[in-house]
DNA sequence: GAAGATTGATAAATCAATCTTG
DNA sequence: CAAGATTGATTTATCAATCTTC
């Protein structure tokens, strides 16, 4: 047993309130104005965008139902909902994995590797307005060091409680 | 005029990529994971419990609709039928505004403020756990800086485009 | 007619249950 | 029976239209 620690306070300082706030609120409105911009100028919704980003960062255009729902972190539900939507529209088609009949593959089509190219200079632009232009490189950096500690903090946490 | 500048570029940077990745996926995971804490312990959305943080913090614990839909970031069309579900569950209620009959007040019900008093542990467990404990006091200031900054351009996008 | 807010219809996300293969 | 994924029902979010008051 470790000798007793003092316990965190219950509530947060003025300080840290802030910083909580402004980072929750700013996630908020970044989601929406990117996916906005995505939207009227291109039709495409800001998650189906992140999932034709990620299919075409894979050798082979594709990836496995399980893994692009981690990798985005939506629940396998919800992705499986969505997949049969951009399925419908054409951007991406399911195939079986070889060799695991019950793996399924998320393939990108011509037609979303065409929607994604076209949209992405949108993206990029909003991006960088949003977010990268307001860092230096150096403050890039130490923002994305705390960012994925972050992440692999939330990563732990998922376990223990299912991902639907 | 002021003399051609060079264009930025069209791609993001590895470095940026990365930076941009971790913010947008750690600000999902978060917000996933307060909800789902929320949600598991105290039957309380997270978005519900923003309200009624916003709510409790006024002097007469009360807000307009349209500055709650400011403060929080989301549509008046939204807020409003969240409003009317909270309202379902007596956390809050609705009131006119005195002097203008158009105006309409959300007010903390004394049952909301006991659900949040009840829920509010929970949550800044939470949020120490998942950011603040991750920063040490000036690289969370330095980052709030940062975020005010993207806030304060995000806001003034915001215009130009109706928030319905 | 603009500001403040709500409504009802459609679209998307969540939850619990299910199906198939390993 | 666990892993991978889907389905259908319910809940929540979004969009366009509307209503009332200034």
């Amino acid at each position: 047993m470790s000798p007793p620690q003092p316990a965190p306070p219950l509530w947060l300082d003025e300080s840290e309130m802030r910083f909580w706030r402004a980072f929750i609120i700013t996630a908020t409105l970044l989601e929406a104005r990117l996916n906005r911009d995505l939207l009227d100028r291109h039709g495409l919704a800001h998650g189906d965008y992140v999932i034709l980003v990620v299919l075409s960062e894979q050798p082979d255009r594709s990836m496995r139902m399980s893994a692009l729902a981690g990798v985005t972190a939506t629940s396998k539900s919800r992705l499986s909902h969505q997949i049969t939507r951009m399925e419908r529209s054409g951007l991406v088609r399911r195939e079986v994995v070889e060799d695991d009949a019950r793996g399924v593959l998320a393939v990108l089509t011509p037609r979303g590797l065409a929607r994604l190219e076209e949209a992405a200079p949108t993206h990029v632009a909003g991006v960088r307005t949003y977010m990268v232009d307001l860092l230096n490189p150096e403050e890039r950096e130490q923002a994305t060091v705390f960012l994925e500690r972050a992440l692999k903090v939330l990563r732990g946490a998922e376990e223990g409680a299912g991902g639907g």
